[in-house]
DNA sequence: GTCAATGTCATTTTT
DNA sequence: TGACATTGAC
């Protein structure tokens, strides 16, 4: 405690949630207030106080925020430190203990969202459904629902005709995960809740060994994932969680704010904590930021405030076309960093990821940048095919992957060999890949033959450098790519040299098991620090947790952001104006807010309205400075 | 079984 | 506009 108090200077706030006692706690913190240095200056004055560094458990949404917070946490605990993971990595570490409970395996494979979308097809199919009425990514968006709002699918009678459909589907779906030995990302969580549920004895364990839970950004936790915090806290009750209801722009994800309610009923003794002051944005900033959010409706009176400059004027700028905003923007950055601005101090965000084409067309060639977010590594087509390789080899049962990779290189094995596995599958209730040794009796196809061989042997390695240089060469992906020899492949090459570093620093871990392996690929971002010096892009949706020098936030523009979809729903209104609300607050230095007269939406051209969050600014030129001189 | 030609549809998406 | 999926011709 002393040493806290002495060597680093918090605010009364921070200060008084770091040394709270070891009792339920919710912290409100404002944009930009230092939470993250209170949440890890809490574990160390808890460390301090006799507790165990390895009991403690700290729950972020992202890799990201994970990544910052072990850094943060590995200051101060060198030797041993507290637990910092994601929702899903410590379920899918607490599954891979336990998974013989509920029906699966240890080695299950995690199913991405392009997994679902490729099973949920079959079974449309299957199942004779036309597409049009049960479109595959509406079904995925409410099964996801199903699971996270854990609505009895049994309780028939509340259920529409289409409904009761969907839940056919739904059925199928689940039961095609469980014979394939996967699950997908609302499956980790729920399937913890569930071991939890039914085996006090198994979750009486995890208490003890967690003892000390903090969870970040509590506002997005949705219900079952709240549920699974209240079981994990049960039994000691020391738990200590962070939000900001002005920053919840997850709630089209299942993402519901009343868990803070919730949190506030189920701990009537908690302790309420409020940091207002924000330590990243001018005053000029800070000010619009007010200006926007308090429209919205709140439940706690928050007000940030800064001890920052006022600094520049926020600017606002309104073009004729898109084309015109995105040369404004290339003259923005230019303009900084003439002044000494780096270029990755500077950040662009839009609000639909289709709006950066046009300002990369801008940007190409005059200034460095970098998409953040764009395609995660792991989700790249070749990355994918060479980890479903490996997810095979792990586990025979996954006939998604199978099938992904049965014929990529071209082995001549199309639909007809398929459809003839799939009976010979059925028929013996075998995997698609064991099936091959039944058909093999009846014709012989060279391709799937090979193909079995090629996996059999695979399975005999246990190294996984081995495995992936195995994999890589003796199936021809390797080949196919150079016979190719266009620049898409060159790259593929590139990014499949990527992967087998990844392999590599696997390999040196201590836990260097294809599995653990595997579910990094599922679950982590690889997205690294980037070292190089370049404008950062995002959608404003990535820039939540992030923040920049200078920030120039573009579509400013009524249909735009807010959103067309969202301009007759209140609810949705104000996500957007939290959304928004979240962009401006990224802003440590200077902001610009672009708006646009016309724009190509979809391929036809659409007059726009100033958008209603800035409308008055804009009006006003209240923090405008003029500058027309650009063309 | 593979490839090119048409049709269709366009939010956000931590994992 | 352009990405992507499905269809139809070889």
């Amino acid at each position: 405690m002393t040493d806290i108090l002495q060597t680093h200077s918090l605010n009364d706030n921070q200060l008084k949630a770091v040394l709270n006692d070891d009792k339920p706690m919710i912290i409100f913190a404002g944009a930009g207030s230092g939470k993250t240095r209170v949440l890890a200056y809490r574990m160390k004055h808890l460390i301090e106080l006799g507790v165990e560094p390895r009991s403690i458990l700290a729950i972020t949404f992202t890799n990201k925020s994970a990544k910052e917070m072990k850094r943060r946490v590995s200051e101060f605990a060198q030797n041993e430190s507290p637990v910092v993971g994601t929702f899903h990595a410590l379920c899918a570490r607490i599954l891979r203990e336990n998974a013989d409970i509920i029906g699966y395996s240890s080695h299950f494979v995690i199913f991405d969202s392009g997994d679902q979308k490729v099973m949920i097809k079959r079974i449309i199919k299957e199942m004779d459904i036309s597409t049009s009425m049960y479109n595959p990514s509406k079904l995925i968006s409410t099964f996801s629902k199903y699971v996270r709002e854990m609505i009895n699918i049994d309780d028939i009678d509340q259920f529409t005709l289409r409904q009761k459909n969907m839940i056919k589907i739904f059925r199928k779906y689940k039961a095609d995960k469980l014979q394939s030995d996967g699950m997908d990302f609302d499956d980790l969580i729920s399937n913890v809740v569930l071991l939890f549920t039914n085996n006090p004895d198994i979750l009486q364990k995890y208490q003890e060994r967690y003892r000390h839970l903090f969870v970040d950004e509590f506002q997005d936790t949705n219900a079952i994932q709240y549920k699974l915090l209240s079981l994990l806290s049960k039994k000691y009750r020391s738990i200590c969680v962070v939000g900001d209801d002005d920053q919840s722009i997850y709630r089209f994800r299942g993402a519901d704010i009343r868990n803070i309610d919730r949190f506030l009923i189920d701990f009537k003794d908690a302790t309420v904590f409020k940091l207002d002051q924000n330590y990243r944005s001018t005053k000029s900033i800070l000010m619009l930021a007010s200006d926007v959010i308090k429209k919205n409706f709140h439940k706690t009176k928050k007000q940030l405030w800064t001890d920052n400059v006022k600094g520049d004027p926020v600017k606002f700028l309104r073009t004729a076309t898109d084309r015109d905003e995105a040369y404004k923007v290339l003259s923005i950055i230019k303009k900084e960093h003439n002044n000494g601005v780096k270029f990755s101090d500077i950040a662009v965000f839009y609000r639909t990821n289709s709006q950066s084409r046009i300002i990369e067309m801008q940007l190409a060639g005059e200034v460095p940048y970098m998409i953040v977010k764009g395609h995660r590594f792991y989700d790249r087509k070749e990355i994918k095919d060479i980890v479903s390789y490996m997810q095979l080899v792990q586990n025979g049962e996954s006939n998604v992957c199978f099938e992904r990779i049965v014929n990529v290189p071209s082995r001549k094995i199309g639909k007809k060999t398929i459809e003839l596995l799939k009976i010979a599958a059925d028929k013996n209730g075998l995997s698609l890949f064991d099936a091959i040794g039944v058909l093999m009796q009846q014709k012989k196809v060279s391709g799937l033959l090979s193909f079995y061989k090629l996996i059999k042997e695979a399975k005999g390695i246990d190294n996984v450098v081995n495995l992936f240089n195995f994999i890589i060469t003796k199936s021809g992906y390797v080949d196919m790519l150079k016979n190719k020899g266009d620049t898409v492949s060159e790259n593929r090459l590139a990014n499949i040299e990527e992967l087998r570093n990844a392999v590599i620093e696997h390999s040196k871990k201590e836990d260097s098991s294809l599995e653990v392996f595997l579910d990094g690929a599922a679950l982590t971002d690889d997205s690294d620090d980037a070292t190089d010096d370049n404008v950062n892009l995002m959608t404003l949706h990535a820039s939540k947790g992030l923040e920049f020098p200078i920030v120039i936030i573009v579509g400013a523009d009524d249909g735009i952001i807010p959103h067309s979809n969202a301009l007759i729903d209140q609810d949705q209104m104000q996500e957007e104006r939290r959304l928004f609300y979240v962009g401006i607050t990224r802003a440590e230095k200077r902001l610009y807010i672009l708006s646009s007269e016309i724009r190509m939406m979809a391929g036809m051209m659409h007059g726009y309205k100033v958008s209603r969050f800035v409308a008055k600014q804009f009006k006003e030129n209240k923090y405008f400075l003029g500058d027309h001189k650009w063309k």
